[in-house]
Formats: structure tokens, sequence, C-alpha cells
DNA sequence: CGAGTTTGACCGGCGC
DNA sequence: GCGCCGGTCAAACTCG
């Protein structure tokens, strides 16, 4: 129609000459099914940690660990019973009214807050510092702040603009408990729209520009509609870059993926692929692929846009993870430090693909911030977009003792922010930091193709801090999940736990039940880890792994507490429930409810 | 034959 | 205003 001069088709015959190098992957050959589907079981490690001074969880990813799709599959619809669905209703329902009480406190401070930036530029990083009680942070300078610097807050200086999205991270997040919100980003319109009209919270549909974003059809109707261009400029989206060392065309994040367009990007000579998500025909979610121009074998994952559907329970792990960081992004996109280097306290308030669990309401609660902190990385300012990026490649370097620190940049226009999730395989053995461990969900042990295999072991483990303050909330050095993992993994585990660790099991996750019940900052920390853990997990293989893992637990419960085998017992089945909840696509966010008021 | 990929062209944003 | 560049389109093509 539209289109009347495109090529002269001859040109192209069917070399694939150059394809194997268009691939992505420029020495390798093009691979084409794998390069779409993303079928191979790419793997990746996720280590969450939340940190304060004294205890981070880890939510590490780990082979042998989570089952076959096929077998998750079989749970979803299966496991939900009328009595879970009323259950969980219920929890939400507790945890929708607690959450409003303190959505006008937050509120008050976002406002405050808001107030100080407009009023002074200036002074803004200061502001941002005050603010940081939903994320933010000082700063530490950064090689590229030149442009950065001279264009600070296209955010911060439209009044509500990012104030309010990261600063009503609060209320937000019970927002998007019920709207159809979305895991991988949300466009910044979306959160400004959502803290604008907080009555819209229960319609999901009404104009929300992530829901109305198909691929194709947005994109002609700006093309041919001038209220719709400048609408399009709003609908850049926050994205989140993977940084992952990875042999396979593309990383296995469960969803699938249809390639439509490859370019040569300048600066790098491997060609970009971009994929769209097919999963469901109007999803506006994009990524792009593309291979380190510096590192052939670290393979860049960019995502963008909100999952409008259920995402198959492989996908989740990524998508809350990605969205996770797409959060954290966005409160800190208000921040605007543009052109700085930031420790990054992570907003109270983070929206798990759909999930949200506000740490707010602790720390309102203990009037200690709530952080999350993210390892340090490298800076991109390239992209006009808001761009976090995961990278998993390379170890983080100690900020914070073994806390890894987050390094908050900025593009010119848009804050940009990368996310060491590495993490030294020492740390995952660090009983002594407080490490809890989850499993990465996202690590699809079934195929051996797209492994993220670094010599012997897997490499890449996602890690992610957030700060509990500074209070130790084990007594001891337990490690929860070390224990938990132990018990998990009676198959061949790839990493073998050390022979003493199995002997206090036991004891570990008595006193880490404990832990959990007593200390609130920690279910908060747990609830955060474990959204990751539990997107994950709703995710094909994952999900078998809570299975096992409730399994397990029940066997523990001779041996644990009985309050840690009810813990996992609810994790298992809020994560089997919820694909059957729409409002939360990705099925994860009345398990986080449900967790948090269980925990 | 349908689904997915390839690939040159097209479009819009942005910098100069 | 122009050119560069990223992103997308869609016909042609491949593959199962």
């Amino acid at each position: 129609m539209e289109m009347p001069k495109r090529r002269s088709k001859a040109m192209e015959n069917n070399n694939t000459e150059e394809n194997s190098f268009l691939g992505n992957t420029p020495v390798e050959d093009k691979t084409k099914k794998s390069d779409g589907h993303d079928e191979e079981g790419t793997s990746m490690e996720m280590e969450i940690s939340k940190s304060s001074s004294s205890m981070d969880i880890t939510i590490q990813g780990g082979h042998g660990w989570l089952a076959e799709p096929e077998q998750t599959n079989t749970l979803m619809p299966s496991s939900s019973t009328g009595k879970d669905r009323a259950l969980i209703k219920h929890t939400q329902e507790d945890e929708l009214q607690s959450a409003k009480a303190e959505m006008g406190e937050v509120r008050e401070e976002n406002e405050s807050s808001s107030a100080r930036d407009q009023s002074n530029e200036q002074d803004e990083e200061a502001g941002e510092l005050v603010s940081l009680s939903l994320g933010r942070s000082s700063s530490t300078d950064q090689p590229r702040k030149d442009e950065q610097m001279k264009k600070t807050s296209h955010f911060s200086k439209n009044g509500k603009g990012d104030d309010e999205e990261g600063l009503n991270g609060a209320g937000l997040a019970l927002e998007l408990g019920f709207r159809f919100e979305p895991a991988a980003d949300q466009s910044t319109e979306v959160v400004m729209k959502n803290s604008s009209s907080d009555n819209s919270c229960g319609d999901p549909k009404e104009d929300d520009p992530t829901e109305i974003w198909p691929p194709s059809k947005t994109l002609k109707t700006t093309r041919s509609g001038d209220d719709e261009v400048s609408r399009q400029t709003h609908l850049k989206k926050a994205r989140v870059s993977v940084r992952a060392r990875c042999d396979a065309p593309t990383m296995n994040d469960g969803c699938q993926w249809r390639k439509y367009g490859q370019k040569i990007a300048k600066g790098n000579p491997c060609p970009r692929a971009y994929y769209r998500c097919t999963v469901s025909p109007s999803c506006p979610v994009r990524k792009q692929v593309q291979r380190c121009a510096d590192d052939m074998s670290i393979l860049i994952t960019t995502y963008e846009g909100s999952h409008n559907h259920p995402l198959p329970m492989s996908a989740t792990a990524m998508a809350s993870t990605t969205s996770a960081a797409a959060s954290m992004l966005q409160s800190h996109s208000s921040t605007s430090q543009q052109g700085h280097t930031a420790m990054a306290p992570i907003s109270a308030s983070t929206n798990l693909q759909g999930l949200n669990f506000s740490t707010s309401t602790l720390s309102q609660n203990s009037r200690l911030p709530q952080h999350f902190y993210f390892p340090n990385s490298s800076i991109s300012t390239t992209n006009s977009h808001p761009t976090i990026t995961l990278d998993l490649t390379a170890p983080s370097p100690s900020h914070f003792g073994r806390f890894p620190a987050a390094v908050f940049s900025s593009n010119p226009r848009y804050p940009s922010t990368c996310l060491n999730f590495s993490s030294s395989p020492s740390s995952s053995l660090d009983h002594n930091n407080h490490t809890l461990q989850l499993q990465a969900p996202w690590n699809n042990n079934h195929t051996a193709a797209g492994y993220f295999n670094y010599g012997n072991r897997v490499l890449n483990q996602v890690g992610s801090a957030l700060s509990m303050g500074k209070q130790s909330i084990f007594q001891e050095p337990n490690n929860l999940y070390q224990s938990y993992i132990q018990n998990q993994k009676p198959p061949p585990p790839p990493l073998p736990p050390p022979p003493h660790q199995q002997l206090m099991l036991s004891e570990k996750i008595a006193s880490a039940t404990k832990a959990i019940t007593s200390n609130p900052k920690f279910q908060s920390a747990l609830a955060a880890a474990l959204t990751s853990f539990v997107g994950t997990n709703n995710g094909g293989s994952a999900t078998t792994g809570v299975r096992e893992n409730h399994h397990h637990q029940q066997h523990q419960s001779s041996t644990s507490t009985e309050s840690a085998s009810g813990l996992k017992l609810k994790w298992a089945e809020s994560l089997t429930t919820n694909p059957i909840y729409p409002p939360s696509p990705n099925g994860i966010g009345y398990a986080s409810s449900y967790l948090n008021k269980s925990l």
C-alpha cells in the first residue's frame, strides 16, 4: 500500500555468506531458527543481592535445579485451586489496604522532593540525595559527563516527570499490582500517567500507552498523524540491556521472538538484530541483539517495552529481572543525575513483571531507606533511551566490601544505568556474609546450546544487592538459600557444596526462618529477591524447581521449622497459581503479595 | 503452505 | 536544511 517502491527483488539471492556475519555473530553462522526462537537453553545465572551493611540476598542461577518446561506447563492451571485463589486474593486485599495507607505518606515525600528539584536545579544532586529514600544516590564522577551535564533533567524539569515517576514508586507499585503492568519496562510515560492519575488504577485498558503500542500499527499511525508524532516522543521506553557471555545467537529468555530487521550499527561491525515478541501479536516488546564489538563472546540483548500478555513461564525470569532494572531505572530517571556515576539506591518500590512489592512500607516502618544496590559497570550513553545495562560478564569490583555498587549515568537525554550483576564465584559461597542465594530462573538446563559456559562453570551470575539498612538480618552467618539450595539439589549440582554446609541445614533454616519472621526488612528484601526468583520459577524449568523445593522442604520440615517449610510451600503455591491471574500477566504479582504477607 | 528470516528501502529523530 | 543513523517495513526467500 504505502510502500510502492521497494527494492528490486532480483538482487537478493540466497546467499548466506554474509548472513553468517549478520546473524549477530560476525564469525558464526546464522543459525536461523535458534536465532529467532531462542529455543536453546541459554543459561544465565542470576544473583540478586539485597545488601545492607551486613547482609545480602543472592539469587543465583545454577544447574540441575530447573525442570523441563513441559513439566511446568502442566502445573499452571491445575495447580491453582479455588482455595488458592481465595487465599491469594484475600492476601492481596490486605496488601492493598496497607499499601494505600502508605501511599499517602510516600506521596508527601514525593511532593516535597519534587518541589526541591524544581526549585533548585543547581542543587539537583543534593536534592536527589535527599530524596534518596526512594532510590537515589550521590555520585562519583563518571567519565562521560560532558554532554550529559549540559542536558540535565530532561525529566526532572518537566515538573512531575521524573520525580513523581520515581517518587510515586509506592503508589505506582500499588497500582501496578492491578494494572496490566509490565515488566520489562515501564515507559516513562506510563509511569507518569500512573502517577498523575491516581484513579486510573482500576482500568488497565484505558489509555495505557504500553497497551496501545502495537508495533506496526503505531508506527503507521505515527507516520500519518501529527498528534501521534508528538505522542511517540513520549513513548521512548526504558530499556534494559543485558550483557552476557553467550555463544548462542541470542539468549534464551523464554519468550518467542521474531526477527524483523537487522542493521549494522555504527561503531560495531556486528550487526544488530531486531526482534519482536510473537507470543502475542500485539505485544509491543522489542529486543535488540548485538555482539559486543570489543568482545564477540559477549552478547548484548536490549529489551524494550512491556509484555501485554501472560508470559511463558520460562520467560518470566528475564522479564522479572529486566523489570526490576527498568523500575530501578525509572525511579532513577527522576533523579536526573546527568553525567554522574552514583551509588544507586534503588527505589524502594519495585515492580517486577507486574508484581509489586513495596519496600517503602518497611522503610516507613523502620525509617530506614530500603535501597537496592547494584554493582558497578561500564556506562552506556549512546542511545536516546533510558537504559539499564545488566552486565553479567565481569566480576564486580567491590565498592562496599563485597556489596556491589550501582553506577548511574545518563546519556544526553536520559539516564543510563549500568548494573553489573556479576559476582565473583567466591561470593556465592560466602556464608559468612549472609548470602541468601536463589537460583536463577532462566537457567535452563535442558539444552546444551546457548549455555553460557565459561570454562567449566557457568559464569554469569546476576546479582543485585538490596540495601537493607544497617542491621544484619541474620544474627548469625546463616545462608538460607545455601541450605535451601543444597536441599534442592540431589541431582548433579554444578557446584557441590562443601560437606560442612550440609550439616547445618536444619539449624540454618531454623535460624533463617526466625530471621525472616522477625525482621520486616528481610521480608521485603526477600520478597524482592524472590520476585525474580518467583518469576523465574514461573518459567518453565524453574517451576519444577520450586516444586522440588516445596517437596524438599516438606521433607525438611521434620528438621526445620514449620514456617520455613510453609514458606516454601507458599512460594510454590503462589507460583503455580500465578498464571491464572491475568492482572499480572506474568503471574508474579500475586505471588509476591502473597509472599509478603505470608512472610 | 505457513512461519520465520533476510535485506534494501523508507522514515523520523537528531546533530551540525 | 542536510546528512547521518537507528529503527522499521515488507517483499522475497528459506525451511520444515
